[in-house]
DNA sequence: TTGTAAGCGTTATCAG
DNA sequence: CTGATAACGCTTACAA
């Protein structure tokens, strides 16, 4: 390329960055080659010489669930705004595959990770990192990890909100699916709903899945007569489990039970009847952790802890009632 | 490194990447020392080094979309089975932005590209990349373009099983809403249904996105009574902007108006009623689309002209009966 | 205003 | 069996 141009690599690099004057004239000359030949300068061998490489990774469990695919598109806007590319990190909550992820990260093909993969064998995984490397966690956070960005929803207070909500509505017995208990989100939403709803409170654990639901629904009829007059799943995937165990079964919903859900996936409101749910800010959750971590990382700087909570918003739609006479 | 565990870069190397034999008690010292002060080895260098870096982009319009997100973690599987990262660019329809990914392209921090975001103003910018660099299209073919890899769904085959489902409940009159005229995957959708329904097909052009179907139905039906029984529409999320619009109008589907869609994204199964539509293989587009790729990429190969045709299934739900008498 | 040379962290080649 | 050296393609002192 230099040469094509008649002048040093030096001149080239000066003319395209702009790092120190040119002569005019030169620099017309270089960038009509430059244009002809569609010259581009090697991002690795930029990479290199800068120890960076305006790409971050962002480690999520499954992009085909919407509420991850939303936070993905809030983390891509972020991170294109200020000038990164995102590497997406699929781990489908397997460890070798997230082993390998991180892997990457430590090879320093990134640099920050927004991690939102917060299943707990990541632990001791992410231990090795923080304090080392940004990474900002998004809408999970891992238990008794140091220094870190924080980012999620008002889980707790989704929780109220839905207890509050069938309260109100004069529900005292409930039926709780909940997510897997060794997650943040997932106790969260539960303790706040306890909290608020201050009726009897049955749980069953799954694994914020749709099959979960519908399965853990499935066993609560099995039962017999179900005991509840509402139902508060971990989040809308388990809601929609349970609505087909519970339309399978006979029972129709708001009417026989009521039946609330967590984070207003795009199915919530088209399923039938369109689900009462808490509204979860996804796109924002990862434009905030994005734009928090960038921060940092194009000072070159480790991020401290610092929390952002998020605030969520009760959406009542059909399916939730007064119970039954 | 090197120096931490009294050898040369050089024997570090052959430890880890096992290149050449390497003493076994040396070797032993190495792996511990690497261990101890966690060293993986800059990708950056390594591929600067090798002339690759082990990751291919992902060019969509939009992940937040669903079927894009399929064909993303198709894309994101093969590509990690073969060893390779997925860098995420998401253009939003936005020409800026696909310019800024498809420089990021050009500076070879990609080794291939699984181009899905086939807006006709990308044409121009693309020609100057086939040809010399790896690009698979995926889900919609380009025109005009030179020699390339092109997976798609049997976008033709698939109006046809609507264009027959429909005639054989006997509908005679349909109004079709359909994606952009200029992209083919659009097109060739309308041609299959006209050339299997027989009837007469009055179009409406829309852009494939919900609001379009609303909006379009709307108009039709402002036009005074519904001509048609049936309505093919595009993709299923403008079947379900129409749907909305029909529920509006106070007509009931299937009884006032039968209505199919395409694509069958989750949320199609989720509507009420639940939506007939064409499934299209959204996961085996990407991951076709990234596994043929890599063949070539992992011989430093441009790939020659190909085509796959992946097929499409019917999937009868309750959206669609014989007409009204 | 421009060029030369060093160096970013690897791996391949060539020696020993 | 191991090490020195060059080279990958850039940017940035340092020189001229």
């Amino acid at each position: 390329m230099a040469a094509a141009a008649g002048v040093s690599p030096t001149t080239v690099s000066h003319v395209l960055s702009g790092n120190r004057p040119v002569n005019e004239r030169t620099a017309t000359r270089v960038r009509s080659v430059v244009s002809r030949l569609g010259y581009v300068p090697a991002s690795l061998a930029r990479g290199l010489q800068a120890g960076s490489t305006s790409v971050i990774g962002l480690l999520i469990p499954d992009i085909s669930n919407t509420f991850f695919a939303e936070l993905a598109k809030g983390v891509e806007d972020a991170a294109h705004h200020l000038g990164y590319g995102v590497i997406l990190c699929n781990t489908e909550f397997d460890s070798d595959r997230e082993d390998r992820y991180l892997g990457l990260i430590r090879s320093r093909f990134v640099d920050g990770v927004v991690y939102a993969a917060g299943s707990p064998p990541s632990r001791q995984r992410l231990d090795a990192l923080v304090g080392q490397f940004p990474i900002a966690l998004a809408d999970e956070e891992v238990e008794g990890l140091g220094a870190t960005l924080i980012t999620t929803a008002d889980h707790e207070g989704g929780g109220r909100l839905v207890g509050e909500h069938l309260r109100t509505l004069g529900h005292r017995r409930a039926l709780m699916l909940t997510g897997p208990s060794d997650l943040r989100s997932s106790s969260a939403r539960g303790s706040g709903f306890k909290e608020a709803f201050e009726g009897e409170v049955v749980e069953r654990v799954g694994d914020f899945k749709e099959e979960s639901g519908y399965r853990l629904m499935k066993e609560a009829l099995a039962t017999g007569r179900l005991e509840q007059t509402a139902v508060f799943a971990g989040n809308d995937l388990m809601a929609i489990g349970a609505l087909a165990a519970l339309r399978e079964a006979g029972l129709s919903v708001p009417q026989d039970v009521s039946l609330a859900g967590f984070d207003d996936i795009r199915a919530a409101s088209l399923v039938f009847p369109p689900l009462t749910t808490v509204h979860q800010p996804a796109y924002d959750v990862g434009h905030t952790a994005t734009t928090q971590l960038l921060q940092y990382v194009a000072r070159h700087q480790v991020p401290p802890s610092a929390r952002h909570t998020l605030p969520v918003q009760l959406k009542v739609r059909e399916s939730t009632a007064p119970p039954a006479p």
